[in-house]
DNA sequence: TTGGAAAGTCAACAAGGCTGACATAAAATC
DNA sequence: GATTTTATGTCAGCCTTGTTGACTTTCCAA
């Protein structure tokens, strides 16, 4: 998919503007269909993908607070107050006051709150799955390394800061 | 990142659902980072990421009508409209009634449009290009093999038509 | 000539971003 | 102890971008 040449021990990639912007596109395309099943699912419910990304992290790291959680998610306070309050109001959050800080609280999925982010995430490691499939080991190892060089750094930090499976 | 194992000729994949939770925070993460140049640029201008979709399709194929560029973006025509005729009224995107069939409408941008595109797809490809040269040419290719593999089929088909520059 | 496709318009609405202002409680600091 | 800062929540209002529904105009094709 594109041309390597080595010069002194050092691998280098010739990438012509179009090979990039197949890059580009297939990003906008795949990210379609990633967002694909989850939004079906919240459908059903009534939520939005802003309450899948609340509901997601959370799951991450139970117990989160909400300025974490306000940071990972790169929204204002207002717009995660608003999807946090339904999520509570619904029973699937539940906001516990910090015993160590008072003023912090601290964020847990209830049962039902647990129920739904298998049901979206089951969906979303179907689709990871079966195109990991499709497309091999190496592959699943290369879509990785790109992905995360195309974070921003200080978004890389969340995405590194959890254990990684494999 | 995964093992392989080997069973019959046939390549398998043993991927817990850990793996898999950190492609999907891959795929979220780097989406920021993906669009967050874009977005800066947009700011400026006051467009927003639907002009650029817009901006983006009509460069890659220059006179298609509105209803193609309608199912490669996959929104709704009055969505599709209010954003071309702001690109209209500022002079990036110029509409002529087909020719063939005077029904059409086909879109092409202006001068000033092209100068948009460019700086907007410039700071993307950058980022790409820079996200390529360090994960390597075999990450690139499994990068976009998995992404295409995570594309529905339907969507698939836009993504494919269009000539490959790798 | 008439049916239907293509394109556009108007209206209304919702989700989910944003800013600004303000309130409260608790921690931290002076 | 008084003051400041931090964490959170809330109200109000704005914007973009998606949606549906209803309707018109144009015009190709049967």
């Amino acid at each position: 998919m594109a041309d390597t040449g080595t010069q002194g021990g050092e691998t280098l990639l010739f990438l012509t503007d179009e090979q990039l912007r197949k890059g580009i596109e297939a990003m906008f395309f795949a990210y379609r269909g990633f967002t694909a099943d989850p939004d079906r699912i919240l459908d059903k419910y009534g939520y939005g993908r802003a309450h899948h990304r609340a509901i997601h992290f959370i799951n991450r790291q139970p117990g989160l607070t909400v300025t974490t959680l306000l940071d990972v998610l790169g929204v204002t306070k207002q717009s995660l107050n608003r999807v946090l309050r339904t999520l509570i109001e619904d029973g699937l959050v539940e906001s516990r006051v910090g015993r160590k800080d008072k003023r912090a609280r601290h964020l847990h999925l209830t049962e039902a709150g647990l129920a739904l982010e298998r049901e979206l995430s089951e969906a979303q490691r179907a689709r990871m799955r079966a195109a990991y499939r499709t497309a091999g080991p190496q592959a699943v190892a290369g879509f990785r390394h790109v992905l995360e060089a195309m974070m921003d750094p200080e978004i890389r930090r969340h995405y590194q800061t959890m254990k990684d499976g494999g």
